[in-house]
Formats: structure tokens, C-alpha cells, sequence
DNA sequence: CGCATTAGTAAGTTCGGTTCATTATTGAGC
DNA sequence: GCTCAATAATGAACCGAACTTACTAATGCG
């Protein structure tokens, strides 16, 4: 029966700390579950304003879950130059790039799957930021590959971009069900198996040089020990 | 001003027969466009029957898409076996499994796309009997794995998962952009491109018995020759 | 032929996202 | 300290789509 009458006092934020928190807020509950339902009006409800204000700073509740998305990405991302200028070797190389993403869903198992289950399936999706940072990162990996080549050390005819399915469908399958919240998985053993088998799948074969020139070798026995040994019984 | 008046004749089908117009509609309906908004209302208008029949039909929305799915996935996969009995090797085998997968997604983009983005993505796609037809699927993928092992054709200590991974991982991972329309792709070569990289990968070293075998011999070859053409100069 | 059964309807409710006309707060210039 | 333009925020709506329910009509079985 005692309606506060008193209007309540309204908080006031410059728009970038208002934008800042909303975000803050939507990446906290992002997190909290996988249920993007009613996700406007609880971000209103927990910062004690109104739903129709977050829209004078996203347009759309999508366009907010993108750009948190973007923000954490971007954040995601951005030492990994730095980290792989310290690795040599193909091999080496290719498995740190395999076991960081491995990582990444390992550690941010709701956000994963926001962008792969949510913004990824989406149309739009190829104008997403996102999306542009996810192919630069994919090239880096098929960089790798291509010095490889180029070296001699893998095959010249490999499909790079079969490559790149392989590998990055392949963690994304692997973490399926983790990103349920369902099972776990070690990023390093992981990305041991899959590199392991990549690997070997586009290596160039084993010095097929040192082989035939055995074999040449063996020709040239087989003549002499005729020759040598023809009057004589194979000793053992 | 003209109302018709004349309660429009009621059309009465029979239970199973109107399930079946409306599973059949609805299959039409999600074979036609990615967007899944509405179509409970125009399932029901192109049927010319009301919303709410549908809903004496299926619990839920959700539910209706997931009785369609099941169904056309259940024909897809009736006549797997029989048609893998037909091949031997495991190379030729697997590529058949992969090659069917490719083609099965070359076809039918649409409810690829409804079942991977759509079903797989929600929680409760475990019970779905999809989830079940897929495992036991991608588990005769891993059975003739299995089998090579045994034969020694392949590496006794392939993680036989990872590899399962790698298949329809890459497989999803490499149809991904024409399952949005946009490009294409051919099942044959990219089931070639996946079993080659894959068969290298998991298949035994190329038989070094008989390569340490030429190496005994050529080591007894140095021998010899020592013996017998020290004192020669090298003929060419 | 009458009545129980069941297909089908019409008119809602709910719920979440989105809009907009209005109100309150702020700070810059006087 | 006061005024006013700029702008943060509100609240009450709208909208569309999924779902519900109390009721109506066709059917076929006894």
C-alpha cells in the first residue's frame, strides 16, 4: 500500500561508462549460461535500468552479443605473433597454433560457443569482425604450412585449404561436447594426437633418396655375390 | 462489407494423414529458406488449417523440426551398409564414408544446415535420435580404423577419436561456406583430399623391414667391395 | 439415428525484443 | 547562481511468434 512515490534517482553515466558496463554486464551473463533468452532485460535488471535504454547503444540485442564477442576475441588474439615468433620448426609451429586454440576453448568454454553455436551459424556472420580476425588467424596457420613446403618438408601438392578444415573442424569436434559442459579434454594431449596426425599426413615422404640408392646398391650385391659366390652353397 | 458468413467447410483428415501433410509441408517449408521464423504460421496457411491444429499434433515447434530431421536423416542413412559391403581396402572403405558424408551435405544443404546449426547446437540434441544414428554412424567410420589396425595396415596407437574428429570435423568445416550458398564444392575431390591426408597420417611406416634388411645387405656389400676392388679406382 | 469421439477452430495469453514520446540531469555560457 | 541546449534515461507502449484453451463440428460406431 506505500507506493514509493519518490521517483527514484536516476544514475546518470557519461555514455561510454554506460556502454562499457552494459557490455561488462552481457559478457558476465554470456558466461553465466548458455541461455541467450530474456538476456536484455536481466542485463537491465542487474544494472537497475530500464531495457529500453540499452537500445540507445545497440541497436539490436544481437548487435550487442557481437560486439562483446568482437571485444573478447580481439583480446584473445592479440599476442599471438609475439608468442609464435618463439617457436621454429614446422612441426612445433603447428602444434602451438593447434594447442592455443585448444586452449581458448578450453578456458572460455561459453564464449566458444557463442561464436561458434550462436554468431557463426547466423547470416551476417561474414560481416562480423569476427570473422575477418578468425581468417587472418586460420592464414597464419597455412603460412606454416606453406614455408613447410616450400622447404621441401611437406609435400608440394597438399590441399592447404583441406588442411585447414581438418585441423580446426577437427578441435571443434573434439570440443563439442566440453563446450556442453559435458566430459573434458587436455588441450596438450589433443593437439599431440592432431598434430601427430597431420603431420605425417602431409609430411613429404621419408628420404626416398637414401632408399633407391639401397636399392641400386642391392642390385649391384646381388651381381657380385653371383659372381663371387655361385659355386657355393647359401651359407645360413 | 460482404462477410462471408458461411462457416468455411472444415476439411477432416485423419490423424496420421494430416501428421504427414504437415511433416511434409514443414520439410518443404525448411528446405526453401535458412529462416526459421514464422513457420508454424505458415505451415498452418499453406495447409489452410489454423495455428493451433498444429499444436494437436506437436508439442512444440522445436519438437515438429526435430520429427522432420529425424526422419529424413533416418532415409538417408537407410542403405548405408549394403552399399559399404560392396568395397574392400580400407582406403577405398573410408573414402566411401567420407565421400557419402560430402555428398549427403552436397545435396541437401538445407537440412544439413538444420541439423548441425539448429539441433545440434540446443541442448537436449542427445536425445534426439539423430545424435544416435550419428554415432552409430561415425562408429563405422572408426570400425574399419579398427580393422586396419588389427591388419597392421595402419598405426596401433592412433587415437581412433581424434581421427573420427578429423573426418567430420574437416567435413563440416570444408562444406561450411556452401551450406550458406555461397560457393561450391566437389564431393569426390574433397574426399579424395581428406583420405589422402588422413590415410598418410594414420597408416603404418612403409615396411622398414625390408628396408633395415637393405641395409644389412649393404653393409655386407661394403665389405665385399673392400675386398675385392680396393685396389680399383671407382669405374664411374 | 444419436451420441461419444476426436479433428479443428477462434480468440486469446505470454514473452521477449524493439520503439518512441516524454522527462530528468547535466554542464557550458552568461 | 541561473538558463538553456544537449543528452541520458524512462515508461508505457507495440509487435511478432510461439503456445493455450474453451468451444464447435464432423465422423463413425452401436
Amino acid at each position: 500500500m506505500n507506493l514509493e512515490t519518490q521517483p527514484r534517482r536516476r544514475e546518470r553515466l557519461s555514455r561510454s561508462e554506460r556502454m562499457a558496463d552494459i557490455m561488462r554486464c552481457a559478457g558476465r551473463i554470456l558466461r553465466e549460461s548458455e541461455d541467450r533468452e530474456g538476456i536484455v532485460a536481466d542485463i537491465a535488471g542487474r544494472l537497475g535500468i530500464v531495457e529500453g535504454t540499452i537500445y540507445r547503444y545497440f541497436a539490436t540485442k544481437r548487435d550487442l552479443i557481437i560486439r562483446v564477442a568482437e571485444e573478447w576475441y580481439e583480446g584473445m588474439l592479440a599476442d599471438y605473433d609475439r608468442e609464435l615468433a618463439g617457436i621454429t620448426g614446422t612441426k612445433a609451429r603447428l602444434r602451438f597454433m593447434i594447442w592455443r586454440h585448444l586452449t581458448v576453448m578450453h578456458d572460455e568454454p561459453a564464449m566458444c560457443r557463442l561464436v561458434l553455436d550462436e554468431l557463426r551459424a547466423d547470416a551476417g556472420y561474414r560481416k562480423t569482425s569476427i570473422y575477418q580476425l578468425n581468417r587472418h588467424y586460420t592464414q597464419r596457420t597455412l603460412a606454416i604450412v606453406k614455408d613447410g613446403i616450400a622447404s621441401g618438408e611437406l609435400r608440394a601438392e597438399v590441399p592447404l585449404t583441406m588442411v585447414r578444415d581438418m585441423i580446426y573442424g577437427g578441435i571443434e569436434h573434439h570440443c563439442w561436447a566440453y563446450l556442453r559442459g559435458e566430459g573434458r579434454f587436455s588441450p596438450a594431449r589433443a593437439a599431440d594426437d592432431i598434430v601427430a596426425i597431420v603431420y605425417r599426413g602431409i609430411a613429404a615422404p621419408e628420404d626416398t633418396s637414401a632408399l633407391s640408392r639401397l636399392e641400386q646398391v642391392a642390385d649391384r650385391l646381388e651381381q657380385i655375390t653371383q659372381t663371387h659366390t655361385s659355386n657355393r652353397e647359401p651359407s645360413c
